[in-house]
DNA sequence: TAAAAGTTTACTATATTTGTAAAATAAATC
DNA sequence: GATTTATTTTACAAATATAGTAAACTTTTA
């Protein structure tokens, strides 16, 4: 994926963030360039409008989750491996995109982009059930849970591992990485009762 | 507590929902109107302005969850209800009031509220810390656990709870409440294997 | 150091939001 | 069923916020 210059991925991270937060319509443009530290005027210079950036930011998001995607299940790791690069693909990637974000944008109406959208988070949703189900099948995973509970959860995981109040708790960021895997493969109790 | 006018009422569950999403300064007046089936001029005859709610909704939330915390330790049931109870009260209550929400609140600088606010929330953290710490030291939490990931995590499950998505993946939503609690104390793995 | 990229300030034009008034409906009460 | 009382609708003026551009200034970079 094509390397942007600098200010202008100032600009995306500081949308993204906001975007995801409150979706498109309550976040300004002047709000967007403060949290990226970028003029009003250099803003201009990229985008038209915050719908331009908008769109421009959501197939970003896309192709770089398609990207990482296609590079873990094409790599030679075991699969209980897979399993866990996709669980942590799953934090950061796309599944994460904020309703607000989805319900603002598809109310720009842009047919094309809309289409686009579906097909891809159809596809991805099938897929990712299929990996489920087939290690419930294993008996890796307890046969009584729901797998749509899982991909569900999976997607709060995201907010979390990217809220500072809970980084703040670890002295590593790695710590709190692990702590939620752990919690999410055991569950609090002690195994030894 | 008072129980209030129906369409009072109904502002203050807009006011509640749009709130705990966006903060206050991202709602305006009519939307919460609008999201409580209120006009405009009824709105005004409750509050002179947004502020004004956002006050008097939070001492609403905090007198709600003391009374409710309250009960639940003056009953007589055995420890480990008493914990359940507990769990589901939290995730309810003003654990859960929203960080933008706080934000926004404390931005209008009104120093009897922020100090109400500060001491109110210092000794419910300490009282749950205690009260995990003391399961912890019974054996019924995992001994590898930090007591502050679980509060933490519990903050979140309030999201989950009241999220139609998750709701639709269930026939009645008390089963998306028990798939929650087995999975904060299981985690996702088999326990046979 | 000259060109390019970015910022600051300032401003106009829109758009949004607030808050109120008056007339029209609906609900509750007597 | 007439009459308060509560609520909504419509409409609007005033205030506030946001968008977008221009020109002068500063920083970065080649």
């Amino acid at each position: 994926m094509q390397k942007l210059n600098k200010k202008h991925q100032d600009i995306l991270n500081a949308a993204k963030e906001l975007f995801w937060k409150f979706g498109i319509k309550r976040v300004t443009i002047e709000e967007i360039c403060k949290t990226g530290n970028v003029s009003k005027v250099t803003f201009y210079k990229y985008y038209s409008n915050k719908n331009d950036l908008a769109k421009f930011l959501m197939s970003r998001i896309v192709e770089e989750a398609v990207e990482q995607y296609d590079s873990i299940m094409a790599s030679d790791i075991p699969y209980s491996e897979k399993t866990k690069e996709l669980i942590l693909l799953k934090m950061e990637g796309m599944d994460n995109v904020s309703k607000e974000f989805l319900a603002d944008l598809y109310s720009t109406n842009d047919p094309e982009l809309m289409g686009y959208m579906a097909s891809l988070a159809k596809q991805s949703l099938e897929r990712s059930v299929a990996d489920y189900t087939e290690a419930q099948k294993n008996g890796d995973i307890r046969s009584d849970i729901n797998i749509n509970f899982i991909l569900y959860f999976l997607g709060h995981m995201q907010k979390m591992i990217t809220d500072p109040n809970l980084i703040a708790m670890y002295d590593k960021p790695a710590d709190m990485v692990s702590e939620l895997i752990n919690f999410f493969f055991y569950g609090i109790l002690s195994r030894e009762k």
